[in-house]
DNA sequence: TATAAGCTTAGAGCTAACTCTAAGGTCAAT
DNA sequence: ATTGACCTTAGAGTTAGCTCTAAGCTTATA
């Protein structure tokens, strides 16, 4: 039986964090002492685990608390409930990084295009690019 | 002379959103009428556009206060002050994009591993893979 | 002149995922 | 019995960038 910091320190999660997973409904200690302390099991170790992996996955809190429900009674749910999940979780990500790329592609222009040396900016051409609405081409 | 929504129509962001920037102190109306109701002018027009773009770039909305104050005096400032902006926006962007790439390719993983079929999840893939904690690859 | 559309302000609410605080109880060691 | 480290809870604060509301003016049109 592990206390809540021994937990911490196994999942390498704060105490914090882990009273407010408890909070947000994804975990729960097994156990509790007599004065209220929580007492946390393998299985609940397990399950933080899962939650540690399915957010380094890119999953939200929300995401999990579904990918949990659907862990704890395998028989009632289809993989085709977890792919539609991780699916749309992949459309996001990949969403976002389109626009990250789009941002990476116009600032190493930018940077490309400037001296960057100690010369005043009156003709810094970073300052003259986006004065132009960085030639119309990212217009939304 | 544009009113607030005239702006907001030219621009593409919402009256909302330009007073907003006003209380940021990122953008101002030149003038007033004596109602109070804000008047842009087109030097105005022009500075909106450029922290669209800067927006477009990526740039926080502090940073682009700092771009803002560098354009507003190219005299006093150099190319290296914006370099160094650009710079240190194109290393959170790359850092970002790293992140999300591991995500998207543990996703990608994930996805290739489970049929996504409407049998039920008791042999999932991708509840195994998270219950192994992603195969100890991704961990922090 | 009355109605509707649009303007003003201060300030609250939203999202996500923590992160921290305050006030107090518990426990092991001295 | 007293430290000091740890635990409990409820609830507030943080970050970024909006987004919206309420209450009240103003302006153009019918």
């Amino acid at each position: 039986m592990l206390e809540i910091s021994d937990l911490a320190q196994q999942t390498g999660l704060s105490a914090h964090t882990l009273r407010y997973y408890e909070k947000r409904g994804l975990i729960k200690a097994s156990n509790r002492s007599e004065a209220g302390y929580r007492f946390y099991t393998d299985s609940d170790v397990r399950r933080v685990q899962f939650v540690k992996a399915a957010r380094n996955a890119g999953f939200s809190l929300n995401d999990i608390g579904q990918l949990l429900s659907i862990r704890v009674d395998k028989h009632s749910h289809s993989c085709q409930e977890v792919t539609d999940i991780t699916q749309k979780k992949l459309l996001e990500v990949n969403a976002k990084m389109a626009e990250l790329q789009s941002m990476q592609q116009t600032l190493e222009l930018l940077l490309a295009s400037c001296c960057g040396g100690p010369e005043n900016a009156t003709h810094c051409s970073i300052m003259e690019a986006l004065d132009a609405g960085l030639s119309r081409e990212n217009e939304n």
